[in-house]
DNA sequence: AATATTTAGTTAGTCGGCTAACTAAAATTA
DNA sequence: TAATTTTAGTTAGCCGACTAACTAAATATT
């Protein structure tokens, strides 16, 4: 199944993300965060109050996840939910200053990842990978 | 944070991993399987038989997950567990007809999962992105 | 105005993944 | 041989992610 051809890049994939997850998990642990708490914190960074919606698509996830999600980063003191005023169904998400401490360091870790992940390659192959995959992300969209 | 330049390789891989799983948990819920329980089923159809801890090392996976994953996919009728006879301590898998079944499926959607990956993308761009993605691997092992 | 439909989130239940703490058996060592 | 250490798996508890079924509120329709 495997001999010369150039390999299975789903297979890597999988095991890139994998070692990807582990090293971000034992990071983000050190910021007292969860795996994707980051992200949920750097979406309301870029805008905060967003509603639990605006969120679910940009995060790409589903409502029920972002639920639970978010009342365990609530009760963590990360964030804040407010039930809009003028429309009672929907909730806004506020940052905590708990979250924005942690966003601090969030920033640092995915630097550190990114250059984990591409020591040794040359501005050109690193360019050239960013296009690649740009490629396949479109391919599974 | 991100301008002109290459662009974040660690969130192309997250959005890829992201939507490559999802894609990948309905083509396999159509097996009966769940997430993962493809490439537990993959090392059995290589060597059958094996023990716990070799399929740990070999899916790179925690001793606990797998443990219940075992008793699950054991429960599904997918695979059998059985104890040594010599050495009592170790528990070894077998395919059962089931998870040979499922196997044969397995691989169709793998197939598929890369074509649909790779859509595209010349000979060329195929193995300079494995190249380039094994180098990322190697990064991060 | 009363009913139906859409929209926003929540809850229950399942699964993969992890850590930490544990049991049991084998292998070392004193 | 008896005590210690290592090895193999399990269990409990947590978190992210999903589906399905649900509540509640706003909007559309009749």
């Amino acid at each position: 199944m495997n001999g010369q051809n150039p390999g299975s890049v789903s297979k890597l994939l999988v095991q890139i993300c994998k070692l990807r997850r582990n090293k971000s998990n034992t990071l983000l642990a050190t910021a007292g965060l969860h795996s994707g708490q980051d992200i949920l914190l750097y979406h309301l960074s870029v805008e905060d109050g967003q509603t639990v919606s605006a969120l679910v698509e940009k995060i790409c996830i589903q409502h029920a996840t972002i639920s639970t999600m978010i009342d365990r980063m609530e009760a963590a003191a990360l964030i804040r939910k407010e039930k809009d005023s003028l429309d009672k169904r929907v909730s806004r998400i506020y940052l905590m200053p708990k979250g924005k401490e942690a966003l601090s360091q969030v920033v640092h870790i995915w630097n550190e990842l990114e250059a984990v992940s591409l020591k040794g390659l040359t501005t050109d192959q690193h360019s050239l990978l960013a296009e690649l995959l740009q490629l396949v992300l479109k391919n599974l969209s």
